[in-house]
DNA sequence: CATGAATGAGAGTTCATTCAT
DNA sequence: GATGAATGAACTCTCATTCAT
């Protein structure tokens, strides 16, 4: 059923790359006909975009955990922790959703990009707070968002696309991503004048 | 000749990413036979492999545009500059070097990717004199150049693979990256304790 | 469908032997598209060892129609006569099986000859029951029968592949070469004594 | 020079196989470009002929060693040895002679092939003798020379194709043959009545 | 609901050959 | 006498997709 494709589907886009997976491997697979896969999903493309919103949809679910936390800076620093755990449970889907190339299509009728809208705006709020409170060193919202949204971006994309091999052991990265990002956050907390 | 084949493949490469990027096609832009890039290029793999050096040639030249200036920290931030300069004129390169899936077989022999462990290499140097003068609110050079080098890649990467479309004016987001920059660099520089 | 590919397939590696047989060619000849071969087989050895095996299975079933031939003698003459049958009804898979170049992985695995090594032990066993019974002027089942062997295969070749042009009516070989076994049966069999 | 081009070929069609040696790849091995083979060679079945050609005339020259043994029984049974010895030293002249396919045009204007016949007629000529003499148990000479030479161009055949692995030991093929080539003439010859 | 059969388009690559220099 | 540059044609093979059943 569409679950079952859907998720082998992205397996093998992590195991093998998205332009090295094809429909007949997929079929293969899970020992279903390719033209099966028509039944449930119009093309390759549409595959793609419900792997897209599956995606989105845990992602957000994942952040939404931080979401009952009062303190605006305590829940920052908790979404950043779960950014990173994110995108080391999930580099398949972090990839398709962030760094893959979007087709051209979509990337003008900016489909299937609302969730990353709202993520944006999720996050853009909580540093609004945290500024309002006086808890960050950030005078702008908007840019400061972007700041940190980047900061956390560079380091999973760069770890998932492999060019952080100068840490030769990937299982490591996570640690030090944490290690980055606490001083980030350091950085970013105003400094206790004197 | 060569050169034109190596401009036109990158273009390429950028517009539709290697996988869709046939030799065929490059052949047909440029106007020649698919056998003819054979004669330049032992294969595929060569051919982006020459792109890729060509690329880490340009921005290695670029960043030494910095290495003059005497105080540490105003050569990071010319760094930084740099950076932005470069990803902004050069996308494709960038995409190429930076963000593109590496063929699994360069991973493991981290091929062609010791202009990339240089440039870090040249950035933590950097950062530790600017540590050592105490210019800077960090703690460890290691971690420290990897925060910066992060976020800096995670600016661009975002841009050029369309993520960025919150702000849909996309020539704007050179000055929306330097904007961010500035943040960090003024939350990175220690704070004048009162 | 899958015979009739095997059937073209024989015929063009005949007529224009392995190497010069594409895939291409095949499929136009059954007005079929080329991919659709590989529906059928997985790639163009698998058709050729498809071919083969097909070969051998004919091959053996003729000779065993000498089975329940009780004489040894009478059986190995009988054998020769379906020997020359087969290489004149077949030639196509006569070459293919005896003649044609092997790939060099299949002659180090010993790939698919397991038919042709029975057939030779088949040949050795009804050889070395004529010495037995005294019928045949041979001291040796293993050296005569490749002696026995031998000859039937060069005479064969030679006609296959064109060498036998001294005799240019073709068509005449197949009597030429049961007179030659004749001669041979002649001088293999022991002479009376005075 | 010519000559180089024509060793280097015939070394390389005996390593990869005819099909298998392309004019680029010789060009390469004797650091000439392509195009030169064309000032020495109208095409590539030009290049052959001439290989076809200097292998006739080194397998005549072999043959002639004999020429100057009066008894024509020795006579015959050098001429085997010869011819063994041939087989074993220049497979892949060997090969080219008289076992690969010969392009349909040769065959039908028979070309290259009268020294073919040239060694033919002298075998022929030889068992004339034999039989004359009585020294043989072969009543035609036709017939008898083409038996004679199948046998001999049947175990040089299937050894060099590769069919003759119940024997693994490649290199002790020629002792073998030399075993079965005693057994041929012991059975050809006549026996001693009573 | 599912498949077997089929295909057109296209991939990377190699080849024999030509021709201006 | 020799080459560098080039190509058209062909190769094996894979892919996304369709459609009758």
């Amino acid at each position: 059923m569409r679950l079952r494709i859907l998720e082998t589907a992205t397996t093998m886009f992590l195991e093998e790359g998205f332009e090295n997976t094809s429909l007949r491997k997929i079929a293969k697979r899970i020992e279903y006909s390719p033209a099966a896969i028509y039944l449930y999903f119009k093309d390759k493309g549409e595959l793609l975009h419900a792997i897209h919103e599956r995606g989105f949809s845990m992602f957000l679910q994942k952040l939404s955990q931080s979401a009952r936390i009062a303190n605006p800076l305590e829940r920052l620093e908790a979404m950043g922790h779960l950014y990173i755990e994110f995108a080391s449970e999930q580099p398949e889907y972090y990839d398709l959703m962030f760094i893959m190339r979007r087709p051209e299509s979509a990337v003008e009728e900016d489909q299937g990009w609302d969730s990353g809208k709202r993520s944006f705006q999720h996050l853009k709020d909580t540093v609004a707070e945290c500024i309002e409170a006086g808890l960050v060193h950030l005078p702008d919202a908007e840019v400061g968002s972007l700041y940190i949204w980047s900061f956390m971006h560079g380091m999973t994309a760069l770890s998932i696309r492999n060019r952080m091999t100068m840490y030769p052991d990937k299982a490591g990265h996570r640690r030090l991503m944490e290690q980055a990002m606490g001083q980030m956050m350091a950085n970013v907390t105003r400094q206790p004048p004197r």
